[in-house]
This record gives C-alpha cells, structure tokens and sequence, in this order.
DNA sequence: TCAAGTACTTGGCCATACATAGTACTTTTC
DNA sequence: GAAAAGTACTATGTATGGCCAAGTACTTGA
C-alpha cells in the first residue's frame, strides 16, 4: 500500500464523471478528450480512456459516428444519448455531495 | 453498468483521505468514526471502516491501544503515526488537485 | 442461563484504472 | 511504390478498494 495508490483509487468514477461532461459540451473525439483532461491535469493514458469509453457505449450512454480526417485514419466522435444525460445530471449531483461531505470532515480542526 | 455503480466508484480513496483526518484530530475509535462519517452523509457500512483501518495500520499509517468500555467489549483506540500524517499531507494536496481538475472541467459551458 | 447489544473479523465478489501489446489505416520519405 | 512514422482504436491481464454477508467474542440485563 502506497500513497499514489489511494491516489489512482481517488480518480475512480470521477474520471468517467468528467467524461460524460466533455463530450456533453459538443462532438469530440478522443485525442480531444485527451488534450482536455490533460490541460485540467488530470493525466489520462489511452489504455483508461478507450475502455472507458467502449463501457459507456455498450451502457447507452454514448453514441458516436466515424468522420473522416485529413491526416491518419478515421476517428470515432462521440455524443451523449438521452440516458447519458440523465446519468450525467445524477453523477454532479453525487459528485457535489462528496465533495460537501469531504469538505464537512476535512475542515474540522483538532479537539484534543 | 448504472449509475449505483459510479458512486461507489467515486468513493474509492476518499474514503482512506477522510478516516485519516479524522483521526488525525484525536484518539478514536471505529463508531465514532461511522458517527461522523454518517452524520456528514458520507454512508459507511461497518464491513468496509474496519477493514480499511486494518490495512491502513498494517501499511504502518495508524496505531491503536486497547481501551476498556463501560458498556462491552474493549475499543480500539486509533492515533495517526508520523508516516500517517506524511500521507494525510500528500492525500490532501492529491484530493485538492483533483477537485480542482474537476471544476475546470465541469466549469466550461456547451460550445456547440 | 439465555437473549440482546456492542465491537471487531473474515472471505468472497465486482468494477475500474492502468500497463502493455497489438491491429489498421494514412501520410511521408527515400 | 515500398518502408517508416504517425494516428486512432482494440484487447488482455493485473491490482485495488468498497461492499455484502456471515461469524466471533465479550458484556450486560432479564
């Protein structure tokens, strides 16, 4: 047990979070995807990435539909389903709450 | 996949992050921990607090002494240990980073 | 003595993040 | 036009932590 463990652990769930998120802003492929959350820092590596997005797929959340592209192969871009939104609008919700909940226990200060 | 699933998911981590504050502020011991977690709505069942103290002080985090009860069996008394408060340091920093990734990313509007 | 309550333990299940290797197509370079 | 480099996506296996469920052990009260 080490610490960038907890740290790897602390991204779960949150990342498909965020990826819901980006692609319910507008078409995006994932090398957009990519740039987006490494720019915000939260580093990704492909191996995460496509998994996760084949899982939400295959859950209906996501569609997508292959566009052709100037330089290198055709790309996959995705938009969210209905019921992506609908997930969506439930992961903020939970997302909010922990992060109030986190907020309530760590801002306490010592008693003893 | 649904969304039960996700939420779980989102609790991996954080979970570790807010036991180590909470004890970090003082001796304490498992239901005072489930009392504080629950009354910051952060749902804790008894079959995942006590094995996670049990790996955090076999990964030398926490320590504990038994303290006799006026009603029932002994407790067990956890304090942090040095390396404990090292990791409560990075987990906090690592959890301050990440909350902030999120809003960046959750922050930006619809561009299409 | 026996039921109820409190505190802690254990074993198994499941989903996700990651590492790594591989496929397929396109463009560039010689 | 064949080899090399680049882009986009796929597949497999590992590790970890949260949860369920059942179980142990001690104390108190009827």
């Amino acid at each position: 047990m080490n610490v960038e463990n907890t740290q790897v652990q602390m991204r779960k769930g949150i990342l498909e979070y965020c990826v819901l998120h980006i692609i319910s802003r507008g078409e995006v492929y994932a090398s957009d995807m990519l740039d987006e959350l490494t720019a915000a820092k939260m580093i990704v590596v492909e191996g995460t990435l496509y998994p996760l997005l084949t899982r939400l797929k295959n859950a209906g959340l996501l569609e997508y539909k292959w566009v052709e592209s100037k330089s290198g192969p055709p790309r996959k871009y995705y938009t969210l389903t209905d019921k992506g939104s609908k997930v969506l609008e439930k992961l903020t919700k939970t997302w909010d709450e922990l992060v109030h909940s986190t907020q309530m226990i760590t801002s306490k200060s010592r008693t003893a």
